[in-house]
Formats: C-alpha cells, structure tokens, sequence
RNA sequence: GCCCAGGUAGCUCAGUUGGUAGAGCAGCGGAUUGAAAAUCCGCGUGUCGUUGGUUCGAUUCCGACCCUGGGCA
C-alpha cells in the first residue's frame, strides 16, 4: 500500500525463463532500443566473486547498461525473497523517476512471485533459532519436529511433507518468533501487483532436447572460462561449508566435491550438468502455474529456440514501449 | 583356441527354489510465502543377449551361438 504515493505507477517489462533460455540476450536486444535499467531477478547473481558458474551478464554489458541487485552480498551471506520485493519495489520507483523503463530479468520464480502476487509481512529468519532447530532434528529427526508442528499450528503441518526439512523448520520458526501460525501473517500481508502496468516476456521451450543441449555448451563454455578456479577460490576462503547458500547453488555444489578430491572432474561436472537440467525443469514448472504471473499483465510467449518468434515478440515489445 | 565371470529399465545393479521383475541414479510430472540455483512429493512394460530344447508354462533349467571383461595358451 505505501508504494501507492510514491509516484506514478511504473511501466515494467519483465523477462522470465529457465536457466540457459536466452533471457540475457533478449534483455540486450531491448536496451538496444529502449532506455532501460535492469534488475536482475537471480538469487544467485546476488553474490560477489560468483561469475563464471551463475552466468553473470560480463563487465562489458554492465558498463552498457546499469544493472541492480548483481553483487549485492557476499557469499558468506544469505539473502531472501522478502528481501529481493522489497529491494525491487525501491528500484522501480527510482528507474522510473530517472525516466528508464525497468526491466527484470531472471530465473528465480519465487522472486518473481513475491512480486506478482505479493508476499505476507513474515518475521525475518533468525539464524540462532535456526541452528537450534538444526540440532534438535540432528537427535530425534525431522519428523519428530513436523510432530511438534501438528500440535502447535496443525494447518501448517497438514501442508507440510514430513521429510520437508526446510519448511518445518520455517513454520516453527515463525511459530517461536511472532507466537502465530504461518497461516495467520499469510492473512493479513498479501499485497496487490496492480503497482505496476507489466509487460511480461515468457520464454518457454518448446523442446527440451534443444535447451539441454544448450545447458550443456553453456557448461563447457563455464569450464574453459574457469569456473573450477572460482569455486576453488571460494572455498580457500575458508568461511563456506556445504549448508551455507552459496555453496548450494548449481555447480559450485557439484564442482566442491571435486575441489575436495572426493569426486573425479568428469563426474563433478556430469552431475553438474544433471543439476542444470533439474533446475530448469523446476522453472518450467512455475512458467506452467497459473499461481505465478499477474492477472492483468500483458503476456507475451516464445520458444527462445525459435528465431521468426523472437523476433516478432521483440517488435511487439519495442512497439508497446516505444514513446509516441 | 580353451577356462572363468558377466549380458535384466537410458546408466549401475538386485531378483525370480520355473508362474513374464525392482532399487538407486538419470529422465518426466507436481508443489513452492525471507535458504528458492533451495527444499520436498509423485511416476518403473523392460523382445530379462540371440536361438533351439525340456515344460501346461522359461527371463529363471539344459544346449548352441553372439557380445563384454579377466585368466591360460
């Protein structure tokens, strides 16, 4: 609601789709024509010294046109989806006061959403709370913990999956913080995505044979630029172990495992691949929701592996956007 | 050439004392509210190497052949 003063509702485009889809180029495509500003919509581009495996747009294309929220934490720290509406909001009101069109590019779908469809007034995580729950699972197992949330917020736990670690941990989380179920906060803080007039770009493959093939050059490409020496570079920091966010990410997981001699390269990077793969099978499966996009947005779809496409949903856009 | 061990799902393998078979991984589908590139859930028909024989019935037992390892020559 409070963003409702603070100007005149942005004019956004929006570009969603998996890993490996294009979504980069087509951005540049539209900065070529457009005045935009973009605001990457990666919960992995946040991280500094993280270049090379998360497809990080190159100093060039940064130095063409301004981007945000791309090394905005250091690995050692986390960052959220509440965080990123909160941080996008800000950036879309400032873009458009310096007269530039927003436009967001990205993969992370739940980002997305918390924009799109709005995102309830949580309590933020609490790490020593966390830690603490860590360990009581260590002893008697997660199950035991989704127990404990039956009792205390039954709604949440009938949700839940017993074996879903994270978001028992979240409920109770939320539970000891605010002394209220997930369900209550949920009630009270959704937000309306109406702040914004949308265009929205949906790059969906038609073949996924075609997109694996793309992931998997894109993999080798990563691998001649170095991306082994990013990750071992992360690691002799010394401060990272495998539960800490960044070292979750696709293919500094995978390529950790080689870093320490517990796995062969050819089989790190396989299995790295094989992530890839899951990971933009995932996306696709939010591009398929109709619980993702706004109601009243302008909806533009493409095979990215379809050239004529491109280009037309290119034209449609420059066509929308392009002042009288 | 001989001997031994194998040949079962895309891969690695289990199993059937004879009644046509199941795990892990991969793949596919789904969920997704401050870790989301995370986390979790669901989905298993495949000439059981080929071909003869025995049998009511063979992937299973027997023979031959083919292929892959290993050994001996």
């Amino acid at each position: 609601m409070q963003y409702q003063s603070a100007g005149p509702v942005p004019a956004a485009i929006a570009i969603l789709g998996p890993t490996g889809s294009g979504k980069s180029a087509l951005a540049l495509q539209i900065a070529a024509r457009l005045a935009v500003e973009i605001i990457s919509v990666d919960s992995a581009q946040v991280y500094r010294g993280m270049d090379i495996g998360t497809a990080k747009p190159s100093a060039a294309e940064r130095r063409k046109v301004r981007h945000h929220l791309i090394d905005i934490r250091e690995p050692e720290q986390s960052y959220s989806a509440g965080e990123f509406r909160a941080d996008c909001m800000a950036l879309l009101h400032e873009i458009t006061a310096r007269g530039h069109v927003p436009l967001l590019v990205g993969g992370t779908m739940l980002y997305y959403r918390t924009l799109f469809q709005g995102i309830a007034a949580l309590p933020a995580a609490d790490p020593a709370l966390r830690a603490n729950l860590d360990a009581r699972a260590a002893i008697s197992g997660w199950p035991a913990l989704h127990a404990e949330l039956a009792l205390q917020d039954p709604q949440s736990a009938a949700r839940i999956h017993p074996n879903d670690a994270q978001r028992i941990q979240r409920a109770l989380e939320v539970l000891q913080i605010s002394g209220r179920p997930l369900g209550h906060h949920w009630t009270r803080g959704a937000k309306p995505s109406s702040f914004c007039d949308w265009h929205i770009c949906v790059l969906a493959p038609e073949r996924r044979d075609l997109l694996h093939s793309a992931l998997a050059a894109r993999l080798d490409a990563m691998m001649a630029e170095g991306f082994p020496e990013e990750v071992s570079n992360l690691l002799a920091r010394g401060t990272l172990n495998e539960n800490s966010p960044a070292m979750r990410l696709v293919g500094y997981r995978q390529l950790a495992g080689y870093n320490r001699g517990t796995e062969p390269l050819d089989s790190a990077v396989q299995h790295a691949l094989e992530a890839t793969r899951q990971l933009a099978k995932r996306q696709l499966t939010w591009l398929r929701s109709d619980s993702l996009l706004p109601p009243a947005a302008t909806v533009l779809r493409g095979d990215p592996f379809d050239r004529p496409a491109m280009e037309q949903m290119l034209g449609v856009l420059i066509k929308a956007k392009q002042p009288p």
